[in-house]
DNA sequence: TCGCTAAAGCTACATGTGTAGCGGTAGCAT
DNA sequence: ATGCTACCGCTACACATGTAGCTTTAGCGA
């Protein structure tokens, strides 16, 4: 993670023989953009985030932007590299209830608090290298979390061959299709009760 | 629905007392149109529709095209509410789990097949039209899908007290996790699967 | 320290998106 | 059939988005 070349489909540059600076400018370029983008995002919503905003309040020209980021898209996703903390480790409270509990108001505080998340979500139907961090980060996070399901059959919670992948969906699907798609009200307790939903599922075997 | 003007936060005639021309050539207008932006969606795919393009295949001028719809996002709520026929009702099959499945499979044919569905998703990210159309489209099928949940527990299948709209969304938000925002790769078996869950945990009180 | 060149700056241009205002056409009431 | 005006066509403009090609700056190896 937090690799200074956000572009990332180059080719190393031991099979090109030509020489990368990562050192002094760029990467001052690089955290200056980033900054910027950032802060205008929180600032002033996904809406107001251009390449040209960006460009004038990080000071650093237009076109310079443009070669590295492309576009808005990839200006979020090297923003979402730069934020995901790679030491993140799912919650290990106890029981497969609270465990899910806790990862649904992760997600719910990141769908209704973080700016970064649901505009990259915007942004992933528009830039291909927005989707693609989204699918990445999201992978690597259902991944780990898989966890939290072994550790649940092993207390001898849930049924043995119960399927992480699709509980974890099941736990957590119901949160971005209510915030993102349905753009519902607010519930602060939507995160609890669909999680307690389908730990109950998962105990009667609805995922094996 | 299908109401002659796209644009539906105007004040009514009665208030206003001018007087509307839905006759002959604003139809036409409105036809041409909404056939132009169907083709050239089905054709060429969602990142292809602008107004300008519509404007041309159907003959109508730009501004025109402008005026009345206002951006892409208003030309696909538009589309959908043409498109929406009105005599929907949810499948009636016998049991809980065999009509969530035939919901699911018109759901996963709609994310999969129908173009109109995908691109309306991602136009409601920048287009209030369409996030407004969406969610209207949306409400109204989750209140006719109550139906299967009534018969269910009138069946005797699921607890009396059953959570209808959590239930619904249960059985249906894996879907679009899946295809919309995880964007996984295909699986005709993904309907069946989810319903067949959620049908058990259902059975076992999950959404009482 | 000095040469090479990766990467940033800059100007100019091309295209896409959306609006303002005016004049013309045709739907509808009389 | 005739007048009123809703609605469409048209030109002209404003601004946003993105690219091409060149010049300048500065990182890095010798």
């Amino acid at each position: 993670m937090a690799s200074p070349r956000p572009t990332s489909e180059l080719p190393d540059d031991s099979v090109t023989g030509r020489t990368r600076r990562p050192g002094g400018r760029s990467a001052a370029v690089r955290r200056r953009v980033l900054d910027a983008a950032l802060t205008q995002l929180v600032q002033h919503g996904y809406d107001s985030l251009s390449i040209d905003v960006v460009a004038e309040r990080s000071g650093v020209h237009r076109t310079t932007v443009y070669r590295r980021w492309r576009d808005v898209g990839g200006l979020l996703a090297d923003v979402l590299n730069e934020a995901s903390v790679d030491a993140w480790r799912p919650p290990d409270t106890g029981s497969l209830e609270s465990d899910l509990i806790a990862v649904n108001q992760e997600v719910h505080a990141a769908l209704t608090g973080d700016p970064v998340t649901v505009a990259l979500i915007a942004a992933s139907f528009r830039s291909t290298q927005a989707a693609t961090a989204l699918r990445a980060f999201w992978t690597d996070r259902y991944d780990r979390c898989t966890d939290i399901v072994r550790r649940a059959v092993d207390r001898g919670e849930i049924p043995a061959g119960t399927d992480a992948r699709r509980l974890l969906i099941a736990a957590t699907a119901p949160l971005y299709h209510e915030l993102v798609l349905l753009r519902s009200a607010a519930d602060a307790r939507l995160p609890e009760r669909v999680a307690r939903s389908t730990a109950t599922a998962a105990r009667a075997g609805a995922f094996g």
